[in-house]
DNA sequence: ACCTGAACACCGTTCAAGT
DNA sequence: ACCTGAACACCGTTCAAGT
């Protein structure tokens, strides 16, 4: 029994079943462990879930070395993306600890210090990169930030709208789902690539960065 | 007493005391109702979550006639954004419901949908406009996704890192800190203008979206 | 038929009783 | 001193008993 036990077990019941079907007393007998016990390695549930996002941001990999700012910011958030994918509930669990006021944990903390760190060494002016921060928002954590996920994995909805329905209700979010489904050849599904999409907006902001670089 | 009322009751005790201390409950009490009466208006819980969050999405401003496609995007998701000031325990409601795989409410979907008219009346293919509106994310709905706010309003922290370990341990935090500290001729708080680094990062956004528009 | 109180199965955390 | 079971104050929701 350790902290690191404690977060691992943690994790893996997130991972499992998402953050709602976590609870302290859930945790302990995945251990095998009375409740109680949990408080000698963690004070409370909010402490607990400030552990978890650290373990997670500890598996975003370090910056590569001796690459220009650019290379080693993609890749970092590419990385923070793979992380959030096996990770699926962190996102929500992040926002509730912002909301929270609760202060940055200290892997944060490191992350984002590297991360300003690296724009420093690219040539961006003190100034430049306290906007490019606030311009990668949470997309430095990976978060893709879609508004709605693909349908494929969703529960069948009895009283689903019929595509007429749909159409007629919504005429350009059907337009744009039957033009995307066309092009990936694909009738199943949204059709919808999410990790081109978003290494697209990635790209597109990165490139909005390099113009304010270079012309500031 | 109505679904509206339950609604409205809902949204307010959550402005009051953040989604964490809202509770049937409490709304029941709030209302001077027993609990089980909400049940004749509301489903349950996550069906009351996603009517708030409908609620909050007719709270946002209309396009303005007669605009162009930047111009009334800007302004709609600055609409948006002022919403969300209002409501800053709905990002975290929003995370969660996107999570949970619930289909987007109709006011979300109407929402949507006009967006995506905006961008093809503008002359946006139906391929840009995909895009687009991926690259928009959910700052389309005004989320300012900041990945820590400002220390301003938070509880003073007793074990709190001394200025000078802050340096040690956080080298370029610390440098971004002062350096905007002193450009606001303001020790005091973070001394950061999240409205003006809201409106930079979407009109970064916005340039990269007219620039693909012209040259695709 | 409608409404509602009690009850059920949870939850995080306190605390006193045990070792 | 440490550990832990029972208890407390909640929670969302079911359901049978009341009208």
């Amino acid at each position: 029994m350790s902290r690191g036990r404690v977060l691992a077990a943690a994790v893996a019941l997130a991972d499992e079943g998402g953050v709602d079907a976590l609870s302290m007393r859930k945790i302990a007998q995945a251990l095998g462990v009375v409740p109680m016990a949990l408080y000698k390695h963690v004070a409370n549930k909010n402490e607990l879930l400030d552990g978890m996002i650290d373990a997670l941001v500890g598996e975003i990999d370090p910056p590569v070395a001796d690459a220009d700012w650019r290379t080693a910011v993609r890749g970092r958030v590419l990385s923070a993306r793979r992380m959030l994918l096996r990770h699926p509930w962190a996102p929500e669990v992040i926002e509730s600890r912002i909301k929270a006021r609760t202060a940055p944990t200290p892997a944060v903390m490191e992350y984002l210090d590297s991360m300003i760190g690296i724009f420093r060494a690219g040539g961006f002016s003190l100034d430049l990169t306290h906007h490019a921060m606030h311009v990668m928002g949470s997309r430095l954590l990976g978060f893709s930030q879609e508004l709605f996920s693909d349908s494929a994995g969703r529960a069948p909805d009895p009283d689903a709208l019929s595509p007429e329905e749909m159409a007629a209700r919504y005429p350009h979010i059907t337009a744009l789902a039957m033009a995307v489904a066309h092009d990936r050849d694909s009738v199943v599904g949204s059709g919808c690539d999410d990790q081109f999409e978003f290494e697209f907006a990635l790209d597109l902001t990165l490139d909005g960065l390099e113009r304010l670089l270079r012309a500031p």
